[in-house]
DNA sequence: GATAGACTGGACGATACAGTCTAGTCTGCC
DNA sequence: GGCAGACTAGACTGTATCGTCCAGTCTATC
Protein backbone atom coordinates (compact mmCIF):
# COMPACT_ATOMS: atom_id res chain seq x y z
CA UNK A 1 0.00 0.00 0.00
CA UNK A 2 1.15 3.57 -1.21
CA UNK A 3 0.49 6.82 1.00
CA UNK A 4 0.66 8.34 -2.80
CA UNK A 5 -2.30 8.28 -4.65
CA UNK A 6 -2.17 5.72 -7.24
CA UNK A 7 -1.80 7.40 -10.44
CA UNK A 8 -4.52 4.49 -12.49
CA UNK A 9 -6.81 5.12 -9.61
CA UNK A 10 -7.08 8.63 -9.84
CA UNK A 11 -7.01 8.78 -13.78
CA UNK A 12 -9.67 6.22 -13.10
CA UNK A 13 -11.47 8.69 -11.25
CA UNK A 14 -11.16 11.86 -13.04
CA UNK A 15 -12.65 9.65 -16.00
CA UNK A 16 -15.36 8.97 -14.23
CA UNK A 17 -15.88 12.02 -13.36
CA UNK A 18 -16.05 13.43 -16.83
CA UNK A 19 -18.26 10.77 -18.50
CA UNK A 20 -20.38 11.93 -15.38
CA UNK A 21 -20.55 15.15 -15.79
CA UNK A 22 -21.29 14.47 -19.60
CA UNK A 23 -23.99 12.08 -19.00
CA UNK A 24 -25.65 14.39 -16.38
CA UNK A 25 -25.76 17.04 -18.63
CA UNK A 26 -27.10 15.52 -21.36
CA UNK A 27 -30.09 13.80 -19.40
CA UNK A 28 -29.62 14.43 -16.04
CA UNK A 29 -29.69 12.52 -13.14
CA UNK A 30 -32.37 9.69 -14.77
CA UNK A 31 -28.95 8.75 -16.93
CA UNK A 32 -27.92 5.47 -15.90
CA UNK A 33 -25.03 4.36 -13.96
CA UNK A 34 -24.18 1.77 -16.37
CA UNK A 35 -23.96 4.62 -19.02
CA UNK A 36 -21.15 6.66 -17.21
CA UNK A 37 -19.51 3.40 -16.40
CA UNK A 38 -19.70 2.82 -19.96
CA UNK A 39 -19.01 5.78 -21.00
CA UNK A 40 -16.06 6.07 -19.01
CA UNK A 41 -14.83 2.85 -20.29
CA UNK A 42 -14.79 1.33 -16.84
CA UNK A 43 -16.79 -1.46 -15.15
CA UNK A 44 -19.86 -0.46 -12.75
CA UNK A 45 -17.82 -1.79 -9.56
CA UNK A 46 -14.60 0.21 -10.19
CA UNK A 47 -17.00 3.27 -10.50
CA UNK A 48 -18.55 2.48 -7.16
CA UNK A 49 -15.27 1.73 -5.55
CA UNK A 50 -14.64 5.63 -6.07
CA UNK A 51 -17.95 7.13 -5.26
CA UNK A 52 -20.16 5.36 -2.41
CA UNK A 53 -23.36 6.13 -4.50
CA UNK A 54 -25.00 7.39 -7.75
CA UNK A 55 -26.06 10.20 -5.46
CA UNK A 56 -22.78 11.05 -4.02
CA UNK A 57 -21.34 10.98 -7.97
CA UNK A 58 -24.03 13.42 -8.72
CA UNK A 59 -23.53 15.77 -6.22
CA UNK A 60 -19.77 15.40 -6.86
CA UNK A 61 -20.02 16.70 -10.58
CA UNK A 62 -22.69 19.46 -9.67
CA UNK A 63 -19.96 20.57 -7.05
CA UNK A 64 -17.16 20.87 -10.00
CA UNK A 65 -19.36 22.25 -12.53
CA UNK A 66 -20.57 24.95 -10.20
CA UNK A 67 -17.07 26.00 -9.87
CA UNK A 68 -16.19 25.78 -13.74
CA UNK A 69 -19.28 28.12 -14.57
CA UNK A 70 -18.07 31.13 -11.82
CA UNK A 71 -17.43 34.07 -13.83
CA UNK A 72 -14.71 36.02 -12.96
CA UNK A 73 -14.84 40.39 -13.74
CA UNK A 74 -11.25 41.23 -14.00
CA UNK A 75 -10.48 44.56 -12.42
CA UNK A 76 -9.53 48.38 -13.34
CA UNK A 77 -8.15 49.93 -16.16
CA UNK A 78 -11.10 49.59 -18.64
CA UNK A 79 -14.10 52.01 -18.53
CA UNK A 80 -17.39 50.84 -16.67
CA UNK A 81 -19.16 49.74 -20.20
CA UNK A 82 -16.09 47.47 -21.33
CA UNK A 83 -15.79 46.26 -17.81
CA UNK A 84 -19.84 44.85 -17.96
CA UNK A 85 -19.47 44.06 -21.84
CA UNK A 86 -16.65 41.57 -21.02
CA UNK A 87 -18.29 40.08 -18.14
CA UNK A 88 -21.83 39.92 -19.61
CA UNK A 89 -20.08 38.24 -22.82
CA UNK A 90 -18.19 35.58 -20.59
CA UNK A 91 -21.36 35.31 -18.61
CA UNK A 92 -23.81 34.42 -21.53
CA UNK A 93 -20.80 32.29 -23.34
CA UNK A 94 -20.60 29.86 -20.29
CA UNK A 95 -24.46 30.18 -19.22
CA UNK A 96 -25.87 29.68 -22.57
CA UNK A 97 -23.65 27.22 -24.06
CA UNK A 98 -25.46 23.45 -24.46
CA UNK A 99 -23.37 22.49 -21.08
CA UNK A 100 -24.39 25.06 -19.21
CA UNK A 101 -28.42 24.71 -20.42
CA UNK A 102 -27.89 20.97 -19.38
CA UNK A 103 -26.02 21.43 -16.46
CA UNK A 104 -28.74 24.27 -15.54
CA UNK A 105 -31.52 21.67 -16.50
CA UNK A 106 -30.14 18.97 -15.08
CA UNK A 107 -29.55 21.04 -11.27
CA UNK A 108 -33.21 22.31 -11.35
CA UNK A 109 -34.48 19.24 -11.53
CA UNK A 110 -32.80 17.86 -8.56
CA UNK A 111 -34.03 20.58 -6.56
CA UNK A 112 -37.44 18.42 -5.36
CA UNK A 113 -35.03 15.12 -4.62
CA UNK A 114 -31.72 17.04 -3.55
CA UNK A 115 -33.11 20.41 -2.02
CA UNK A 116 -29.77 20.91 -0.12
CA UNK A 117 -27.84 20.10 -2.92
CA UNK A 118 -29.31 22.53 -5.14
CA UNK A 119 -29.72 25.08 -3.06
CA UNK A 120 -25.96 25.11 -1.95
CA UNK A 121 -24.80 25.12 -5.92
CA UNK A 122 -27.13 28.91 -5.88
CA UNK A 123 -25.19 30.11 -2.99
CA UNK A 124 -21.64 29.12 -4.42
CA UNK A 125 -22.62 29.56 -8.12
CA UNK A 126 -24.82 31.91 -9.02
CA UNK A 127 -24.52 34.33 -5.61
CA UNK A 128 -20.99 34.11 -5.66
CA UNK A 129 -21.33 35.73 -9.22
CA UNK A 130 -23.70 38.31 -8.20
CA UNK A 131 -21.56 39.44 -5.03
CA UNK A 132 -18.52 40.05 -7.17
CA UNK A 133 -20.73 41.65 -9.47
CA UNK A 134 -22.67 44.05 -7.06
CA UNK A 135 -18.66 44.98 -5.56
CA UNK A 136 -18.15 46.59 -9.21
CA UNK A 137 -21.86 48.52 -9.10
CA UNK A 138 -21.54 49.64 -5.76
CA UNK A 139 -17.95 50.84 -6.73
CA UNK A 140 -20.02 52.75 -9.84
CA UNK A 141 -22.40 54.10 -8.28
CA UNK A 142 -19.89 55.94 -5.32
CA UNK A 143 -18.05 57.45 -8.82
CA UNK A 144 -20.89 58.63 -9.70
CA UNK A 145 -20.87 56.60 -13.11
CA UNK A 146 -24.38 55.13 -12.57
CA UNK A 147 -26.98 56.43 -10.47
CA UNK A 148 -27.62 55.29 -6.64
CA UNK A 149 -29.64 52.68 -6.25
CA UNK A 150 -29.95 49.01 -4.24
CA UNK A 151 -27.17 47.41 -5.60
CA UNK A 152 -28.69 44.08 -5.01
CA UNK A 153 -31.70 45.56 -7.33
CA UNK A 154 -28.74 46.37 -9.82
CA UNK A 155 -27.14 43.66 -9.88
CA UNK A 156 -30.21 41.33 -10.52
CA UNK A 157 -31.66 43.54 -12.82
CA UNK A 158 -28.16 43.16 -14.98
CA UNK A 159 -28.08 39.53 -14.21
CA UNK A 160 -31.81 39.09 -15.58
CA UNK A 161 -31.56 41.52 -18.96
CA UNK A 162 -28.08 39.06 -19.73
CA UNK A 163 -29.83 35.76 -19.91
CA UNK A 164 -33.33 35.42 -18.27
CA UNK A 165 -35.39 35.33 -21.92
CA UNK A 166 -32.55 33.79 -24.06
CA UNK A 167 -32.23 30.97 -21.33
CA UNK A 168 -35.47 30.51 -21.06
CA UNK A 169 -35.54 29.93 -24.31
CA UNK A 170 -32.51 27.69 -24.94
CA UNK A 171 -33.81 25.51 -22.40
CA UNK A 172 -37.18 24.76 -24.31
CA UNK A 173 -35.98 24.81 -27.56
CA UNK A 174 -33.51 25.93 -30.41
CA UNK A 175 -29.60 26.21 -29.36
CA UNK A 176 -28.10 29.78 -29.69
CA UNK A 177 -25.87 31.46 -32.76
CA UNK A 178 -23.10 32.73 -31.60
CA UNK A 179 -22.11 34.80 -34.40
CA UNK A 180 -24.35 37.58 -33.16
CA UNK A 181 -23.64 37.40 -29.56
CA UNK A 182 -21.02 40.62 -29.21
CA UNK A 183 -23.54 42.92 -30.76
CA UNK A 184 -26.18 41.77 -28.85
CA UNK A 185 -24.49 41.95 -25.56
CA UNK A 186 -23.62 45.69 -26.25
CA UNK A 187 -27.23 46.50 -26.91
CA UNK A 188 -27.80 45.06 -23.37
CA UNK A 189 -25.03 46.42 -21.95
CA UNK A 190 -26.30 50.14 -23.32
CA UNK A 191 -29.44 49.54 -22.64
CA UNK A 192 -28.87 48.43 -18.68
CA UNK A 193 -26.94 52.07 -18.60
CA UNK A 194 -30.00 54.11 -19.70
CA UNK A 195 -31.41 52.73 -17.24
CA UNK A 196 -28.98 53.32 -14.83
CA UNK A 197 -27.64 56.31 -16.13
CA UNK A 198 -27.23 59.71 -13.58
CA UNK A 199 -30.47 61.32 -13.42
CA UNK A 200 -31.29 63.96 -15.78
CA UNK A 201 -34.22 66.05 -15.28
CA UNK A 202 -36.26 65.23 -18.29
CA UNK A 203 -36.00 61.16 -17.24
CA UNK A 204 -37.31 61.54 -13.83
CA UNK A 205 -40.09 64.01 -14.49
CA UNK A 206 -41.19 61.00 -17.38
CA UNK A 207 -41.35 59.10 -14.46
CA UNK A 208 -42.98 60.52 -11.57
CA UNK A 209 -46.14 60.46 -12.90
CA UNK B 1 -74.27 3.79 -25.57
CA UNK B 2 -75.41 6.94 -25.35
CA UNK B 3 -73.55 9.43 -27.48
CA UNK B 4 -73.56 12.33 -24.57
CA UNK B 5 -70.72 12.08 -22.85
CA UNK B 6 -71.05 10.35 -19.82
CA UNK B 7 -71.31 12.78 -16.89
CA UNK B 8 -69.31 10.48 -14.04
CA UNK B 9 -66.82 9.10 -16.87
CA UNK B 10 -66.11 12.88 -17.98
CA UNK B 11 -65.67 13.49 -13.42
CA UNK B 12 -63.19 10.63 -13.95
CA UNK B 13 -61.22 12.27 -16.22
CA UNK B 14 -61.52 15.59 -14.92
CA UNK B 15 -60.25 14.67 -11.56
CA UNK B 16 -57.56 12.44 -13.48
CA UNK B 17 -56.15 15.41 -15.30
CA UNK B 18 -56.52 17.36 -12.01
CA UNK B 19 -54.33 14.97 -9.71
CA UNK B 20 -52.03 14.78 -12.92
CA UNK B 21 -51.53 18.14 -12.79
CA UNK B 22 -50.77 18.49 -9.34
CA UNK B 23 -48.34 15.44 -9.07
CA UNK B 24 -46.59 16.59 -12.29
CA UNK B 25 -45.99 19.95 -10.62
CA UNK B 26 -44.63 18.52 -7.46
CA UNK B 27 -42.23 15.91 -9.16
CA UNK B 28 -42.24 16.54 -12.93
CA UNK B 29 -42.30 13.37 -15.00
CA UNK B 30 -40.91 10.71 -12.62
CA UNK B 31 -43.82 11.09 -10.37
CA UNK B 32 -45.58 7.60 -11.16
CA UNK B 33 -48.80 6.68 -12.41
CA UNK B 34 -49.76 4.82 -9.70
CA UNK B 35 -49.50 8.42 -7.56
CA UNK B 36 -51.78 10.07 -9.61
CA UNK B 37 -54.42 7.39 -9.77
CA UNK B 38 -54.54 7.63 -5.79
CA UNK B 39 -54.42 11.07 -6.11
CA UNK B 40 -57.21 11.23 -8.32
CA UNK B 41 -59.07 8.39 -6.34
CA UNK B 42 -59.42 6.25 -9.26
CA UNK B 43 -58.43 2.77 -10.14
CA UNK B 44 -55.06 2.59 -12.44
CA UNK B 45 -57.14 1.24 -14.94
CA UNK B 46 -59.57 3.73 -14.81
CA UNK B 47 -57.06 6.05 -15.81
CA UNK B 48 -55.47 4.31 -18.95
CA UNK B 49 -59.29 4.07 -19.89
CA UNK B 50 -59.13 7.76 -20.42
CA UNK B 51 -55.09 7.93 -21.68
CA UNK B 52 -53.37 5.86 -23.53
CA UNK B 53 -50.12 6.29 -22.05
CA UNK B 54 -48.31 8.15 -19.27
CA UNK B 55 -46.83 10.38 -22.01
CA UNK B 56 -50.14 11.36 -23.75
CA UNK B 57 -51.61 12.19 -19.98
CA UNK B 58 -48.48 14.36 -19.46
CA UNK B 59 -48.83 16.19 -22.59
CA UNK B 60 -52.48 16.41 -21.68
CA UNK B 61 -51.51 18.20 -18.72
CA UNK B 62 -48.72 20.66 -20.38
CA UNK B 63 -51.06 21.89 -22.49
CA UNK B 64 -53.70 22.75 -20.40
CA UNK B 65 -51.20 24.44 -18.09
CA UNK B 66 -49.52 26.33 -20.69
CA UNK B 67 -53.02 27.85 -21.63
CA UNK B 68 -53.77 28.66 -17.60
CA UNK B 69 -50.73 30.50 -17.58
CA UNK B 70 -50.93 33.04 -20.79
CA UNK B 71 -50.72 36.41 -19.20
CA UNK B 72 -53.81 38.68 -20.68
CA UNK B 73 -52.66 42.47 -21.39
CA UNK B 74 -55.76 44.69 -21.26
CA UNK B 75 -56.24 47.10 -23.58
CA UNK B 76 -55.94 50.98 -23.36
CA UNK B 77 -57.84 53.45 -21.42
CA UNK B 78 -54.55 53.73 -18.70
CA UNK B 79 -50.62 55.07 -19.10
CA UNK B 80 -48.31 52.85 -20.72
CA UNK B 81 -46.76 52.17 -17.32
CA UNK B 82 -50.37 51.44 -15.30
CA UNK B 83 -50.88 48.68 -18.76
CA UNK B 84 -46.83 47.67 -17.79
CA UNK B 85 -47.63 47.28 -14.28
CA UNK B 86 -50.74 45.50 -14.45
CA UNK B 87 -48.93 43.20 -16.92
CA UNK B 88 -45.91 42.75 -14.85
CA UNK B 89 -47.72 41.64 -11.39
CA UNK B 90 -49.81 39.01 -13.43
CA UNK B 91 -46.84 37.84 -15.02
CA UNK B 92 -44.48 37.45 -11.68
CA UNK B 93 -47.85 36.22 -9.83
CA UNK B 94 -48.21 33.28 -12.59
CA UNK B 95 -44.64 32.38 -13.14
CA UNK B 96 -43.35 32.67 -9.66
CA UNK B 97 -46.20 30.91 -8.02
CA UNK B 98 -45.12 27.23 -6.75
CA UNK B 99 -47.30 26.16 -9.54
CA UNK B 100 -45.57 28.29 -11.71
CA UNK B 101 -41.97 27.30 -10.47
CA UNK B 102 -43.15 23.50 -10.58
CA UNK B 103 -45.04 23.25 -14.11
CA UNK B 104 -41.53 24.95 -15.54
CA UNK B 105 -39.12 22.81 -13.96
CA UNK B 106 -41.18 19.69 -15.06
CA UNK B 107 -41.34 21.04 -18.26
CA UNK B 108 -37.99 21.87 -18.97
CA UNK B 109 -36.51 18.46 -17.23
CA UNK B 110 -38.40 16.86 -20.00
CA UNK B 111 -37.01 19.12 -23.07
CA UNK B 112 -34.40 15.83 -24.06
CA UNK B 113 -37.20 13.56 -23.62
CA UNK B 114 -40.28 14.84 -25.12
CA UNK B 115 -38.61 18.19 -27.28
CA UNK B 116 -41.32 18.59 -29.58
CA UNK B 117 -44.00 18.82 -26.93
CA UNK B 118 -41.63 21.25 -25.09
CA UNK B 119 -41.17 23.28 -27.74
CA UNK B 120 -44.47 23.37 -28.73
CA UNK B 121 -44.95 24.34 -24.96
CA UNK B 122 -42.81 27.19 -25.66
CA UNK B 123 -44.17 28.52 -28.97
CA UNK B 124 -47.69 28.44 -27.28
CA UNK B 125 -47.10 29.63 -24.01
CA UNK B 126 -43.93 32.22 -23.39
CA UNK B 127 -43.73 32.99 -26.81
CA UNK B 128 -47.92 34.14 -27.48
CA UNK B 129 -46.88 36.20 -23.92
CA UNK B 130 -44.23 37.98 -25.63
CA UNK B 131 -45.97 38.82 -28.99
CA UNK B 132 -48.95 40.59 -27.09
CA UNK B 133 -46.62 42.33 -25.34
CA UNK B 134 -44.59 43.29 -28.64
CA UNK B 135 -48.16 44.96 -30.01
CA UNK B 136 -48.52 47.24 -26.90
CA UNK B 137 -44.47 48.28 -27.05
CA UNK B 138 -45.00 48.80 -30.71
CA UNK B 139 -47.78 51.17 -30.09
CA UNK B 140 -45.66 52.58 -27.47
CA UNK B 141 -42.92 53.64 -29.80
CA UNK B 142 -45.01 54.71 -32.65
CA UNK B 143 -46.92 57.10 -30.09
CA UNK B 144 -43.21 58.11 -28.99
CA UNK B 145 -43.73 57.09 -25.20
CA UNK B 146 -40.92 55.08 -25.53
CA UNK B 147 -37.77 55.56 -27.63
CA UNK B 148 -37.64 53.70 -31.02
CA UNK B 149 -36.10 50.40 -30.61
CA UNK B 150 -35.88 46.61 -32.35
CA UNK B 151 -39.67 45.40 -30.23
CA UNK B 152 -38.02 41.93 -30.00
CA UNK B 153 -35.53 43.33 -28.51
CA UNK B 154 -37.67 45.40 -25.98
CA UNK B 155 -39.88 43.17 -25.13
CA UNK B 156 -37.04 40.38 -24.58
CA UNK B 157 -35.84 42.84 -21.90
CA UNK B 158 -39.27 43.42 -20.45
CA UNK B 159 -39.76 39.77 -19.68
CA UNK B 160 -36.15 39.05 -18.64
CA UNK B 161 -35.98 42.16 -15.96
CA UNK B 162 -39.36 40.78 -14.49
CA UNK B 163 -38.74 37.35 -13.93
CA UNK B 164 -35.24 36.95 -14.97
CA UNK B 165 -33.14 36.28 -11.54
CA UNK B 166 -35.80 35.70 -9.90
CA UNK B 167 -37.11 32.75 -11.43
CA UNK B 168 -33.58 31.49 -11.28
CA UNK B 169 -33.32 31.88 -7.55
CA UNK B 170 -36.87 30.40 -6.45
CA UNK B 171 -36.01 27.40 -9.02
CA UNK B 172 -33.04 26.56 -6.73
CA UNK B 173 -34.05 27.69 -2.87
CA UNK B 174 -36.46 29.94 -1.25
CA UNK B 175 -39.95 30.58 -1.89
CA UNK B 176 -41.33 34.11 -3.40
CA UNK B 177 -43.21 37.02 -0.92
CA UNK B 178 -45.52 38.35 -2.14
CA UNK B 179 -45.90 41.11 0.61
CA UNK B 180 -43.17 43.22 -1.54
CA UNK B 181 -44.65 42.25 -4.84
CA UNK B 182 -46.48 45.77 -6.15
CA UNK B 183 -43.46 47.35 -4.90
CA UNK B 184 -40.71 45.66 -6.82
CA UNK B 185 -42.43 45.12 -10.01
CA UNK B 186 -43.15 49.00 -9.68
CA UNK B 187 -39.67 49.53 -9.62
CA UNK B 188 -38.64 46.98 -12.57
CA UNK B 189 -41.02 49.19 -14.00
CA UNK B 190 -39.51 52.30 -13.61
CA UNK B 191 -36.19 50.65 -14.20
CA UNK B 192 -37.49 49.63 -17.61
CA UNK B 193 -39.21 52.83 -18.91
CA UNK B 194 -36.08 55.04 -18.08
CA UNK B 195 -34.17 51.94 -19.99
CA UNK B 196 -36.53 52.61 -23.25
CA UNK B 197 -36.91 56.70 -22.18
CA UNK B 198 -37.01 58.84 -25.33
CA UNK B 199 -33.36 59.71 -25.95
CA UNK B 200 -31.97 63.31 -24.18
CA UNK B 201 -28.71 64.93 -25.35
CA UNK B 202 -26.97 63.57 -21.80
CA UNK B 203 -28.08 59.86 -21.87
CA UNK B 204 -27.07 59.62 -25.57
CA UNK B 205 -24.06 61.55 -24.57
CA UNK B 206 -22.91 59.49 -21.62
CA UNK B 207 -23.75 55.90 -24.08
CA UNK B 208 -21.57 56.88 -27.46
CA UNK B 209 -17.99 56.50 -25.41
C1' DG C 1 8.51 -15.23 -8.20
C1' DA C 2 5.26 -13.69 -4.73
C1' DT C 3 2.11 -10.33 -3.10
C1' DA C 4 -1.06 -6.30 -2.67
C1' DG C 5 -4.07 -3.33 -4.73
C1' DA C 6 -6.95 -2.02 -8.47
C1' DC C 7 -9.80 -3.15 -12.32
C1' DT C 8 -13.00 -6.44 -15.04
C1' DG C 9 -17.18 -8.65 -16.27
C1' DG C 10 -20.96 -10.74 -15.31
C1' DA C 11 -24.29 -12.83 -12.10
C1' DC C 12 -27.46 -11.63 -8.56
C1' DG C 13 -31.06 -9.53 -5.37
C1' DA C 14 -34.16 -6.05 -4.58
C1' DT C 15 -37.04 -2.55 -6.01
C1' DA C 16 -39.84 0.32 -8.85
C1' DC C 17 -42.64 1.10 -12.47
C1' DA C 18 -45.56 1.02 -17.10
C1' DG C 19 -48.99 -1.19 -18.98
C1' DT C 20 -52.26 -5.42 -19.46
C1' DC C 21 -55.65 -8.60 -17.87
C1' DT C 22 -59.39 -10.44 -15.30
C1' DA C 23 -62.97 -11.19 -12.12
C1' DG C 24 -66.23 -8.74 -9.83
C1' DT C 25 -69.17 -4.46 -8.48
C1' DC C 26 -72.13 -0.53 -9.31
C1' DT C 27 -75.47 2.31 -11.82
C1' DG C 28 -78.71 3.70 -15.00
C1' DC C 29 -81.84 2.24 -18.62
C1' DC C 30 -85.06 -0.91 -21.23
C1' DG D 1 -85.19 -8.79 -14.16
C1' DG D 2 -81.69 -8.11 -17.41
C1' DC D 3 -78.16 -5.68 -19.78
C1' DA D 4 -74.43 -2.40 -21.09
C1' DG D 5 -70.90 0.48 -19.87
C1' DA D 6 -67.81 2.23 -16.51
C1' DC D 7 -65.15 1.65 -12.38
C1' DT D 8 -62.40 -1.29 -8.85
C1' DA D 9 -58.83 -4.08 -6.94
C1' DG D 10 -55.25 -6.60 -7.50
C1' DA D 11 -52.47 -10.00 -9.91
C1' DC D 12 -49.21 -10.30 -13.49
C1' DT D 13 -45.48 -9.41 -17.17
C1' DG D 14 -41.63 -7.26 -18.68
C1' DT D 15 -38.17 -4.08 -18.14
C1' DA D 16 -34.92 -0.91 -16.06
C1' DT D 17 -32.01 0.18 -12.54
C1' DC D 18 -29.18 0.55 -8.16
C1' DG D 19 -26.00 -1.57 -5.60
C1' DT D 20 -23.49 -5.99 -4.08
C1' DC D 21 -20.73 -9.98 -4.75
C1' DC D 22 -17.23 -12.77 -6.56
C1' DA D 23 -13.92 -15.10 -9.31
C1' DG D 24 -10.35 -13.90 -12.18
C1' DT D 25 -6.75 -10.68 -14.43
C1' DC D 26 -3.22 -7.18 -14.59
C1' DT D 27 0.56 -4.47 -12.82
C1' DA D 28 3.92 -2.63 -9.93
C1' DT D 29 6.76 -3.44 -6.11
C1' DC D 30 9.61 -6.21 -2.95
Amino acid sequence: MTLLPDVNSADCRSRVIQAATEVFIEDGYRASIDRVAARAGVARQTLYNHFPSKADLFGEVVRLVTDALLVTLDGNGFTLRERLLRFGIAYRLKLLSVEGLGFYRAVVSEATRFPELVDNFYRTGPMQTAARLAIILQRAMDDKEIRQDNPAFATSMLLSMLVGNDRSRYLCSGEPSPAEEPILVGRIIDCYLRAFAIDTELSTATLST
